[in-house]
DNA sequence: GGAATATGATTCAAACTTGAATCAATCTAT
DNA sequence: ATAGATTGATTCAAGTTTGAATCATATTCC
């Protein structure tokens, strides 16, 4: 797992982290959403468009917007909607200014739905992560993750540099 | 966001840690699995599976363990399988001792995949992960993340509590 | 030693994701 | 104004993941 190519290697203590990253994120977002699915019928990524949407002015976003701010591909986002409202969920709504886009609308049936999972989820996200973590981990995560996600935002900025 | 429902809500500071969790892993993840797909025609999960069995002794690992030390379901694992062994990069094994188990063993052809695609796949990690962390940063992830993952085998062992 | 149970692994159908193709509306530059 | 390019969003087919069901072998315990 070291040959000589010409890259930059992974050091040892970059190594650990690597490959500690992987298996906690990975297990984290496993049991996370293995217990919403139980709990309340929604995928993790059901329950993030329903609590972007619950935050939102008016509790709607562009279909372009919310793919963004949940990270996930229009074609995904898409379907997910179509999935959500035929359950009631979530509605569309045409854009006036303009009419090529369309509003994704938190229904009050959604915003229950979300209501209802909500103290599982959070007790879930307690029990596979927080209660593992110092508040000074805590602190440390606060700061460096967003930082992490950012770079993504930057990258988007100038990716015609 | 902030219902009053008996649950232990989450603090400002975790909710900022928790919300940069979710974005940084998942545009990461995303990020690596893009270039390494593109790159080398392998995804992020084929890649895991490669890794592991070329640490494995004799390239080779029962499939109930390469499913517990890839983290994914015995069924996506078996499936997974097919597929690689279908392109020739791992091939089944009949495990002689337990006439239930099979190996999943490392083709040469395999392990050639592996090492084509290793250096873009660093290289992308380095771009998408390491360039934006300070040495401090590392060396606290070197110590976190294992840690978080740990907190599953412990799990695991005392699952009947 | 044989019935009951547990384990290792695969298969199946339904649900989901992917990226390319499509389609309509808008912007740009003449 | 209008051709050409771009943008917002959806659709489509192929590939992937899910969890339950299945199947064969092993283990347990009377």
């Amino acid at each position: 797992m070291t040959p000589n190519t010409g890259v930059a290697w992974l050091t040892g203590e970059e190594d650990a982290a690597w490959r500690g990253w992987i298996e906690a994120t990975q297990r984290i977002a496993a049991a996370i959403e293995h217990d919403l699915r139980n709990d309340s019928g929604l995928t993790f990524d059901d329950y993030e468009v329903l609590v972007t949407l619950s935050e939102a002015d008016g509790r709607a976003q562009r279909m372009s917007e919310l793919a963004m701010s949940t990270v996930q591909s229009a074609s995904r986002l898409s379907q997910r909607i179509d999935r959500l409202a035929d359950r009631g969920l979530v509605e569309r709504r045409p854009c006036e200014e303009d009419k090529r886009g369309w509003f994704a609308v938190l229904t009050d049936e959604g915003l229950a739905s979300l209501a209802a999972a909500a103290p599982g989820h959070v007790e879930s996200v307690r029990r596979n992560l927080f209660d593992h973590l110092s508040p000074d981990d805590v602190v440390t995560l606060a700061e460096m993750m967003p930082r992490l996600a950012s770079s993504f935002h930057a990258a988007r900025a100038h990716a015609d540099d």
